[in-house]
DNA sequence: GGTCTGCTTGACCGACCGGTCGATGCGCCC
DNA sequence: GGGCGCATCGACCGGTCGGTCAAGCAGACC
């Protein structure tokens, strides 16, 4: 890689940071780009020279969003132990996932229904990943008897919204410290699913 | 009421509903004035006849939105029955007002956090109304012993994430049908406070 | 038929934004 | 020290949008 291809990379990491955090806060529509470059302190042409649109950006936060949680999943997949103990590592670290990095999870989930049509191809094909592989995991434990599901989907989505839902109630002052709300996420995925662990 | 009154209120109803399958389409900054009023037939100072800014129009629609959760929430916590009855009840009520009202549902939890604080107020209110009161749904299974919950608070939390996350995934033409969904998320939800029930 | 009233309209305003371009200034090499 | 190349800048453009207003129109009443 050549060195301002290195520059490059790391102004799109400065870049997505400040982005992620604006658009958090503000919508990805409530911000301009002229605020993206204030937040840092240069001037609109420089971030053009490395995103040739604003929407590129969003397209970038969605995608790491979204390669984040298919982490998660794949990890936890990858430990040597029963469906019961894959499922639970998921739960603890997805819910790390999504509240280390609330502000990337909340513009995605929030902006992903307008990103047009032609951008979300890669996204989709993401999406699909995820789901079809927390499906399998489920699958993988009723299979072995660990889990009671009769429909792995819907059971999916749902373990899938209860966790990603923590974007928009976690705060960092509250009650609950990130560790000990991945433990109840972890408890009630495997309730969910009827493992005789969740009700431990 | 006199009838200017009458007639302010049912074109209220009327920009209401068109306003939200646009902004749930197009997004709330993603959609103009005057897409809406073109929706509606009329120029827009109708819209300005009846709503003084657009921002007055996404609180309603915020308003509605909530009131139907907490309306689904009360009926089912006035059922004449056990705690188990009234969280199946309540869950499957709160599938179908997620899924009849999408467009509803979704404009809310997206655009929420850019409504501005000083008309967050009221909206605040029937957020904690919602929290509090389904808690106490679930606190009362643990009195009765119907319910084995750690913490009433998150479960509520996982809960209504769970089911709320409907808005995101639902399609009309989907492979589950409304009914369909609901049981499943009635099972999902009796599983999650340890309820017998929930394992039949 | 004329006039008055109140609603609707289309045009308009100022602000904002995404994206671009010529000018500028800085560092590097000769 | 001088000149060259490149990154950065500030100004600018076309378009859009929220919100307003004076003009016009239709219907009611005399």
């Amino acid at each position: 890689m050549t060195i301002s291809e290195e520059i490059k990379t790391v102004r799109k990491e400065l870049i997505l940071e400040h982005a992620e955090r604006l658009f958090y806060e503000r919508g990805y529509r409530g911000t301009s780009m002229d605020a993206v470059a204030e937040a840092l302190s240069v001037t609109k042409p420089v971030l053009y020279a490395v995103y040739d649109r604003k929407l590129d950006i969003l397209i970038d936060i969605s995608l790491r969003a979204l390669n984040r949680s298919i982490d998660a999943l794949r990890v936890a997949r990858r430990i040597d132990g029963t469906s019961t103990h894959q499922l639970r590592d998921f739960a603890r670290r997805f819910t790390d996932t999504v509240i280390r990095h609330q502000a990337g999870s909340a513009v995605f989930f929030r902006e992903e229904a307008f990103i047009p049509p032609e951008a979300t191809r890669e996204i989709n094909h993401l999406k699909g990943c995820f789901d079809a592989e927390l499906a399998e995991l489920i699958e993988a434990g009723v299979v072995s008897g660990e889990f009671r599901v009769d429909d792995v989907r819907s059971a999916s989505l749902a373990i899938g919204g209860m966790i990603s839902w923590i974007y928009i109630w976690y705060r960092p002052d509250g009650r609950l410290s990130p560790e000990a709300i991945g433990d109840r996420m972890a408890t009630y995925t495997l309730r969910l699913v009827g493992a005789p662990a969740g009700n431990a």
